[in-house]
RNA sequence: AACCCGAUAGUGUAAUAGGUAACACAACAGAUUUUGAUUCUGUUAUUCCAGGUUCAAGUCCUGGUCGGGUUACCA
């Protein structure tokens, strides 16, 4: 644990420290600021955490900003879905939410003050061009033909672009630093580009954007940003992004970088995952298996599960890949405080009580959740002819397999103590009946004269059990990591499991029937299960949002 | 090759004016158990390397090694 005790991370230690000194006389500002480019993912949601989180712990705001400076990938979609999931994950920006866009008239102003001041300049060379008079980290860029245009011929030419008289990719507007610096980024980036695209807030208002290095800095400096958080892979443009808020002599945040959440079996990359959407591996941004918070959402995951993994992981410089077992044991632990419990059999395999009344059937009394008293409990019915896991029987058991075989007994949970007497095969040689005996005496599921018995199976009535659809997910990815492949004419995709889904059958217990959307509880002996968006009232649909641990599948001689 | 960043049990993190290397998860073993779950107890295992300063170095100094990032008109 991180949390514990008074560590505080890195960043929270940089605040408190400003606080100290009066850096910003006390004020603590900062923002989220996704590119509305796809659907958030939990790596969002550690920055989430750690933005809103900080500002709520100093006495200070978080904006929500969009940076929407790239209008070929940005779509009112995606601006709509992260903020439903910042909500989701109990984060509010309140009145404050603002769009990178509305800051291009300022952003342009400030373009031609830096051409005045000979900062700035329009460059007429190719995309080729510019590339190759970059250089590499190794060898010097080469001044562009065009670096000592005269102030009046980039202030026209500039206009004319915003004007619309060019074509894209005609001309550039680059910072003027220096071509031979040794962080490539100050190799006079550019500034503006021109691009004939309609833009999802401004239209057709404008055919220059200013790119990210030449927005952001700015963006966070007009909105009295003063924390400035980002991920590790932007370390290296900060020089930029302190060279532009210099030139414009404005108010200057500090950029603080911070590891990234990795996860294994699985991947963050926004363009992958809209690649899985696209090449339909999964069935779009909020399927279960997607590490989006929408998708984990579905899964079961609760707002507190994800936040509690974002205070785990920790805040670091240090590149670190967490490991997915620390995701599912947030969502074990919670829900196993707070799921309510109940029978479901996955694989269900008939068992004939053979001294069991026919017709009868009678209710019994079975608990919610044991580790919550107040929970209360609830009936279920119990007759003649039952459900059990397929699993739960063995022909020819191990000594260490504790359930069902012939001649053993075990115990029906909240019902009674059964014995096998006896098995049915279909033409197949699959297990198709099992023939048990009861105890009337064990009901309720203890033994008066003390008997033990080493299991105690899940079941459902087979005359009043409901039909269910079960979707079992496991993950995405065969390997921990997606990228390591064995030859290189694989590719990530080659690690996809193609076993990631498996949809089941399943028998469950009557009180389920009334289950609505977002319902979670556990199966018994199963896993956490919630359920799906897609169940309609002829068709309940549950997510298996995580099994439980299992020493027993994992044995040597356990087996599956 | 140049620049930036990083390196502590298997994983993620802590040790903050040099002062007994610790926590969580994982793994393993045992106890409890009407979920082979939960809970409880215990065990294993750690400072990238080499020098140096010091009574004392994970921490400071020097040199190296390894890993990540940068060489987009994406963010």
């Amino acid at each position: 644990m991180t949390e514990s005790a008074d560590h505080k991370d890195f960043v929270r230690q940089i605040v408190e420290e400003d606080n100290a000194s009066g850096k910003w006389n006390g004020v603590v500002h900062t923002r989220f600021p996704p590119e509305p480019n796809g659907y958030l993912h939990i790596g969002h949601a550690k920055s989430i955490c750690l933005n809103f989180g900080i500002a709520k712990e100093y006495g200070g705001k978080c904006n929500l900003r969009f940076d929407d400076t790239n209008p070929e990938k940005e779509e009112v979609e995606y601006v709509e879905s992260i903020k439903t999931d910042i909500k989701w994950l109990g984060f509010d920006w309140e009145d404050r939410l603002f769009f990178a866009s509305d800051y291009f008239e300022q952003l342009y102003q400030w373009a031609e003050q830096l051409i005045k001041n000979d900062k700035a300049y329009v460059c007429s060379q190719t995309l080729e061009a510019i590339r190759e008079g970059r250089g590499t980290p190794a060898v010097p860029g080469t001044d562009s033909p065009f670096r000592n245009r005269s102030v009046d011929e980039n202030l026209d030419l500039f206009r004319r672009m915003r004007a619309g008289e060019f074509e894209e990719g005609e001309h550039v507007l680059r910072a003027k630093i220096d071509m031979a610096h040794k962080v490539m980024l100050l190799r006079d980036p550019i500034m503006y580009r021109i691009r004939k695209v309609e833009h999802h807030r401004t239209g057709n208002a404008w055919c220059i954007y200013p790119t990210y290095d030449y927005t952001h800095g700015q963006s966070d400096s007009l909105e009295g940003i003063t924390h400035s958080i980002c991920t590790l892979e932007f370390e290296n443009r900060r020089p930029l992004y302190d060279w532009f808020c210099d030139a414009l002599e404005i108010h200057h945040p500090q950029q603080i970088e911070f590891n990234r959440l990795n996860l294994t079996y699985t991947m963050m990359s926004k363009r992958r995952l809209l690649q899985l959407v696209n090449d339909g591996h999964v069935n779009g941004w909020d399927d279960p298996r997607m590490p989006t918070i929408s998708g984990l959402r579905r899964r079961g995951y609760t707002p507190e599960s994800v936040r509690s993994l974002c205070a785990q992981v920790g805040v670091t410089k240090h590149n670190a890949t967490t490991d997915m077992v620390v995701l599912e044991n947030q969502i074990r632990e919670e829900l196993n405080r707070t799921a309510d419990r109940r029978m479901a059999v996955l694989d269900p395999v008939k068992v004939v009580i053979t001294n069991y009344p026919e017709g009868q059937i009678e209710n019994l009394d079975a608990v919610n959740n044991p580790e919550d008293e107040s929970a209360g409990s609830r009936q279920v019915p119990f007759g003649r002819e039952i459900y059990i896991e397929r699993d739960d029987f063995m022909e020819d058991p191990p000594k260490k397999f504790f359930r069902l075989g012939p001649g053993r007994e075990v115990r029906l949970r909240w019902a009674y103590f059964i014995k096998c007497t006896d098995f049915v095969k279909d033409d197949a040689g699959n297990i198709s009946e099992i023939h048990c005996t009861y105890d009337p005496e064990t009901k309720g599921g203890n033994a008066p004269d003390g008997r033990k018995v080493k299991a105690t199976m899940h079941w459902v009535s087979a005359d009043k059990a409901i039909n269910a659809e079960v979707r079992l997910y496991d993950h995405l990815f065969l390997t921990e990591d997606p990228d390591e492949v064995e030859d290189e004419s694989l590719d990530w995709k080659s690690n996809l499991n193609p076993d990631s889904l498996r949809t089941v059958s399943a028998r469950l217990e009557p009180s389920l029937a009334t289950a609505t959307e977002g319902y979670r509880c556990q199966f018994e002996r199963q896993g956490y299960f919630v359920v799906d968006k897609d169940s309609t009232d002829q068709n309940l649909v549950f997510n298996r949002t995580v099994t439980l641990k299992d020493s027993w599948t994992k044995r040597p001689d356990g087996k599956k």
